[in-house]
DNA sequence: ATGGTTGCTTGGCAA
């Protein structure tokens, strides 16, 4: 078995005490993290060691973005790709070998895009959406999802009627449009990607993984949003074995916005 | 319709 799981932390640092809770009760074999938001030198290296995890791949910048993947067995960078040519630090990628069989782990954290949802009014969102189209690029040329694959990641959309709280109040709302959407399902396509949250969860089932801080009460208000998604190339298409959303964590102390998402996969 | 919070860093952005 592989478990593998995703989690936005809105800086590394500062959330490491939830961190070491969640590892202590979950134990992931992986673990990815988007928003570290320090430079690889600042990343705290020590202490996942001592939470057991030596195997740890990083591409930060300061105070921005950054992602990670860390793991208890050995894995090999791949690619730091610098989509949009921004200089974000916004992927990672690793090879896991697990029993002769070689996978590879995307991390992405895809920009969220501003607020106003105009390309000509706001270039964050046009940003954003020029990320989307370079990334099934990406997945179609390099063949991505011909080989065993996995991709997780803050993807900063929505893309279903029940990712969130209301369908129709969202609809103008940058994480949950129209040509976001359709951006994010066309990569979907390119790759042949298997929603994997979806998979266990199916609709009309709500399914969220952020909630905002803005709300008085997160929990009361639950108007959450699935942003973060795990998405499996074909050869995992029999192996899925379980999901969880840890909700809980939204409520820890300190908490990120996002929660962590994990999957277990047979090998 | 608007404002609400958090993090990085100390003045505003970005989310």
């Amino acid at each position: 078995m592989l478990k593998i799981s995703t989690w936005n932390i809105n800086s590394v640092r500062l959330r490491m005490p939830i961190i070491a809770e969640f590892i202590n009760s979950r134990s992931p074999d992986v673990l990815c993290l988007q928003e570290t938001k320090c430079r690889d030198a600042e990343f705290p290296h020590k202490d996942f060691h001592a939470l057991g995890y030596r195997h740890i791949v990083i591409n930060g910048q300061k105070g921005y973005h950054g992602v990670a993947i860390i793991s208890k067995k050995p894995i090999e960078l791949l690619d730091k790709r610098d989509f949009c040519e921004k200089g974000d630090a916004r992927h990672i990628s690793a090879q896991l070998n697990i029993k002769n069989t070689a996978i590879t782990i995307h991390n992405f954290y895809v920009p969220a895009g501003g607020d106003e949802p105009d390309v000509t009014l706001n270039p964050k969102f046009a940003h954003k959406l020029e990320f989307l189209d370079e990334m099934s690029h990406w997945v179609r040329k390099n063949k991505i999802t011909q080989s065993p694959s996995i991709l997780v990641g803050d993807l900063n959309i929505a893309p279903l009627e029940n990712d969130v709280w209301s369908h129709k109040a969202l609809l103008k709302v940058v994480s949950h449009t129209p040509i976001e959407v359709e951006k994010l399902n066309a990569f979907f396509k390119a790759g042949e990607w298997i929603d994997a949250l979806r998979h266990f969860i199916p609709e009309p089932e709500k399914l969220y993984t952020w909630w905002s801080y803005r709300a008085a009460d997160w929990a009361a208000a639950d108007r959450g949003r699935r942003l973060d998604h795990i998405l499996v190339s074909d050869y995992f298409a029999n192996r899925l074995k379980k999901l969880e959303i840890l909700k809980e964590a939204r409520g820890w102390e300190r908490p990120s916005d996002h929660v962590p998402v994990t999957i277990e996969l047979s090998i």
